[in-house]
RNA sequence: GGGCGGUUAGCUCAGUGGUAGAGCACUUGCUCGACACGCAAGGGGUCACAGGUUCGAACCCUGUACCGCCCA
């Protein structure tokens, strides 16, 4: 007998370790089905389980169970990505933690050993908890990005774009992250509004005395970098003063005032100072007009020795107080504006990112964008909800080159290496590269590879066809490339999705994936981000100890289509929990009424109503969770599922079986029928559910007795033949339905004590009617809690009426009727009627609807009206008699 | 400034042209032989606002307001 409540926490640790043991998350290349392909977006081998995985994966797991139930050779490839910036900056601050060398006092090597040691004793934390989640994905081929194959797959793909011109090696500003230092992409950089200051400053006209332009910055300290101003060319104010000098306060250089329309007359005070090293509108300018570019700045942003003497070494912030205070001495500081503006920071150090003059390597994004925005504008991948291809354009459309190297360790070193006067060499191996130079400069060359990494969404760009072997033709790249779905969340289109598009088209010459799931983000109760600063984080694990898995996947499951936010809280998780719970209960009601599942069971032996009926329902909720997820519309999946399971089987069906399987019915052939259908029917929610909740569904199917022995997991998704639905029978139990259910409502309305075994008298009803009353009596009296039914030909005084169907019905409650209340209701109940009727009139009496409404609707208000009509008529005949 | 999304019951949200929905919360009544993590019955809506299209609009179009996000 199955305990009275469900214990997740048991179960879950039994199930996993036998599903995972099975074999069964295994794809196989080898079968001979349809593959099913999923790439998992790869956590940070630095984190551990959030919300916002709960729901990526659990998505992601529905998918996976459902198609491989369907026997499609299902591959959810798993793994995790090594976090170039997050995963250094960790062992950073582990090392410091406990006191040991840093790492650049250790040493490149020495570090990079520190990093794969943290990585092998905390690198599986994430995968742990997937495993709680119930996550099923082919464990056996889990991948890392620094594994040596997809290490391998990054040499071809930079060594290859480098050889086609796509990847090369550029002087240009650079978002510099002055903490890290190390270069960024633009999408790790985070524009914040920020309050400010404009300050107008004086420059001398060189050869004028007394006289000035006028500049206005944001940024003061840059000043020190200055090569030119520049004007508008049409502004008259400072027309004269084109192709003259100006002399640089503090730092004495004469720069240049030239006229460039890129600036706004309007804006500031019409000159613009420029400072090509440090500013990017700048450096444009500087490009158009040959400028030197100075940088004054260091890897800290302190003061580099460009720069006058006593200001060298000072931080950027300390520089700007000090050339303020001189400017002001100097009396060349015109005024000071309050402003606000935004500020660049970096997304990981959170401090404010300097623009500065450096090597990097770039990927020629603007060009791979091309095919991959044909790809999307022609279909070969769609978005999942459609709109989302439009940031995806928005995006790709004005792409700038990508900066891929960072400067960094931990990560892809790039494979390139230098050799004397300037010369690279591109190659996947030192030996190729010292071929090639070799083949150049003669034996005795020396190389040196390029100290720095790669971005780690370089890496992540290829996970769809690395993780399958590729370079290597392999057999799984063959068979599972691309892939079917990619179930992401909105935030990394840019940063992962268009990335892997790109790349995709490039070196596979095909999409990655035909189809990108955008869900949304999971946010706090309040709709606020949750963080760890907030303290509004709520754990996932924490929710499985309370709630179990299933209720946590069942909540996501249920709350994933909403539209760009989550807003999770505590009570939803609960409300699903309870369902579980009612499942587990309704099992235990079967267990205990003797309704085993029976392999030789055929649904459409069921003869009995109730029972055609129930095997409808879950025809209708099963084919309703299959065009949900076709169309990844998952909270219709769970709400058909819910339904089904609380209403209709919960609620109506086992109540039905009661008086059927109880001592009161003597047709034992009936009784078996019943409790053979009830196990069928729990046995094909189980099935169905199973992807959604898995453990409960599997540890119920398991005490239940099995069909054949085989996990749930492993289970063949039901079909069903259309000729097992019958029309009749659910019509039959619908009205049954609404007659027990007005009766209820009746009841309560006029005050029946729940205990009160009434009768209930019909008249009118036809021969349908009279033999539905006596097939269902049992059912009937039971659940509206009755004591008989008898057909009358009239109703006595004190007759509470009621229509359903043909029929009327009443109660008579003579004795305990309040009159009052009783002329009340009736007359509501005219009164709606009337108001209904009436619109129904209005409507009819419109000449063009009647022309040019579809036939069915207007077949369908006549029978509203004649079934409003006779209704109101009966009802105003119960109201005149209980005034008589 | 540009773009996208939202505004439906107290709350959180479904709802793609013809009868306004769910869960939670709330009210009332229930120890009914699975389940109080429950059962039954209820109350509760100018579908943000203003125009337009249509026989008919929560739904399509235009505009406004407010909220949120992305980009500059």
């Amino acid at each position: 007998m199955l305990d009275k409540t469900f214990d997740p926490k048991l179960v879950e640790k039994r199930h996993y370790p036998k599903w995972e043991q099975s074999g069964a998350f295994a794809a196989n290349p080898e079968r001979n089905t349809t593959p099913y392909t999923i790439m998992i977006p790869p956590p940070n081998v630095t984190g551990s389980l959030h919300m916002g995985h709960a729901l990526n994966m659990t998505l992601q797991d529905v998918l996976t169970r459902y198609h491989r139930m369907k026997g499609q050779d299902a591959l959810w490839m798993p793994g995790t990505d090594h976090a170039g910036i997050a995963t250094q900056m960790v062992v950073e601050r582990k090392l410091a933690a406990e006191g040991q060398p840093s790492r650049r006092e250790m040493g490149r090597q020495e570090f990079l050993n520190k990093v794969w040691e943290w990585k092998a004793e905390s690198g599986n934390t994430i995968t742990t908890q997937l495993r709680r989640l119930g996550a099923t994905p082919d464990w056996a081929r889990e991948r890392f990005t620094m594994d040596e194959g997809l290490s391998k797959a990054v040499r071809r793909v930079f060594v290859q774009l480098h050889k086609d011109k796509l990847i090369y090696r550029d002087k240009r500003l650079v978002n510099w992250d002055p903490k890290l230092h190390t270069a960024i992409s633009d999408l790790e950089v985070e524009s914040k509004d920020t309050k400010g200051h404009m300050w107008y400053i004086n420059y001398p006209i060189e050869g004028q005395t007394e006289r000035f332009i006028t500049i206005a910055t944001t940024r003061p300290e840059t000043m020190l970098g200055d090569v030119a101003i520049c004007v508008n060319p049409d502004d008259e104010r400072y027309k004269d003063l084109h192709g003259k000098f100006a002399i640089l306060p503090i730092v004495g250089r004469p720069i240049k005032i030239i006229p460039d329309s890129y600036v706004d007359a309007e804006a500031g005070s019409g000159a613009m100072k420029v400072t090509p090293a440090h500013d990017f509108n700048d450096f444009e300018i500087g490009k158009r007009h040959n400028l030197e570019m100075i940088n004054i700045f260091d890897i800290n942003a302190h003061v580099n020795e460009n720069a006058p003497a006593e200001y060298r070494g000072l931080d950027r912030f300390d520089a700007r107080k000090k050339i303020l205070a001189e400017l002001e001495a100097q009396d060349l500081l015109v005024k000071v504006d309050n402003i606000s503006h935004s500020v660049p920071y970096g997304d990981r150090s959170g401090v404010v990112v300097e623009p500065m003059l450096s090597d990097q390597w770039y990927c020629d994004a603007p060009k791979l964008a091309v095919e991959a925005v044909k790809a999307v504008e022609d279909g070969r991948t769609e978005f999942v909800p459609k709109q989302w291809e439009n940031t995806y354009y928005a995006w790709m459309r004005n792409i700038e080159p990508w900066c891929i190297s960072r400067q960094l360790w931990w990560g892809h070193q790039i494979p390139a290496w230098y050799g004397p006067e300037g010369s690279i060499y591109v190659a996947e191996t030192e030996e190729e590269a010292l071929a090639e130079a070799k083949k150049q400069w003669g034996d005795d060359v020396r190389i040196e590879q390029d100290e720095d990494v790669l971005d780690t969404w370089f890496s992540s760009a290829l996970w769809p066809f690395s993780t399958l072997g590729w370079p290597d033709e392999t057999k799984e790249l063959k068979r599972y490339y691309p892939g079917d779905v990619l179930v992401t969340g909105f935030d990394i289109i840019f940063f992962w999705v268009a990335r892997m598009m790109m790349m995709g088209l490039y070196f596979m010459k095909d999409v990655p994936f035909r189809k990108v799931y955008i869900h949304a983000l999971v946010r706090d109760a309040k709709g606020q981000k949750m963080s760890k600063s907030k303290g509004n984080i709520i754990d996932p694990l924490e929710l499985i100890d309370q709630y179990g898995a299933d209720a946590l996947r069942f909540t996501m499951i249920a709350m994933a289509a909403q539209g760009r936010d989550i807003r999770l809280s505590t009570d939803r998780v609960e409300g699903y929990r309870n369902f579980a719970t009612k499942l587990w209960n309704a099992s235990r009601y079967c267990q205990m009424n003797g309704c085993h599942p029976r392999v030789d069971y055929k649904p459409e032996s069921a003869k009995h109503p109730v029972n055609q009926w129930v095997i409808g329902k879950i025809m209708d909720a099963k084919a309703d969770v299959e065009a949900a997820l076709a169309a990844y519309k998952f909270n219709d999946a769970a709400t058909a599922l819910y339904q089904f399971v609380w209403n209709t089987f919960c609620d109506w069906y086992l109540e039905f079986t009661k008086p059927l399987l109880g001592e009161g019915n003597s047709d034992d052939a009936l009784k078996q029928e019943t409790r053979d259908t009830t196990a069928w029917i729990l046995d094909q929610v189980l099935t169905i559910l199973n992807p959604f909740m898995p453990y409960i569904t599997e540890e119920l199917h398991e005490s239940l007795g099995v069909r054949d022995g085989k996990m749930l997991l492993t289970s063949e998704w039901p079909v069903y033949a259309d000729s097992l639905k019958n029309k009749a029978s659910i019509e039959e139990i619908e009205w049954l339905c609404t007659l027990v259910s007005t009766v209820r409502s009746l009841r309560a309305d006029m005050n029946v004590p729940a205990s009160a075994k009434i009768n209930l008298q019909v008249k009118e009803e036809n021969a349908q009617t009279q033999e539905r009353l006596k097939r269902h009596e049992e059912v009937l009296l039971r659940l509206a809690r009755l004591e008989k039914v008898e057909a009358v030909s009239g109703f006595g005084k004190g007759a509470v009426q009621m229509l359903v169907g043909e029929a009327t019905y009443a109660l008579p409650l003579a004795d305990i009727i309040d009159v009052s209340k009783e002329r009340e209701r009736l007359q509501k109940e005219v009164e709606r009627l009337k108001n209904e009727i009436s619109k129904i009139h209005a409507k009819m009496a419109n000449k063009e609807f009647v022309e040019k409404a579809p036939e069915e609707i207007i077949a369908e208000q006549k029978t509203r009206l004649a079934d409003f009509e006779q209704a109101q008529q009966k009802f105003s005949a119960a109201l005149s008699q209980l005034a008589a």
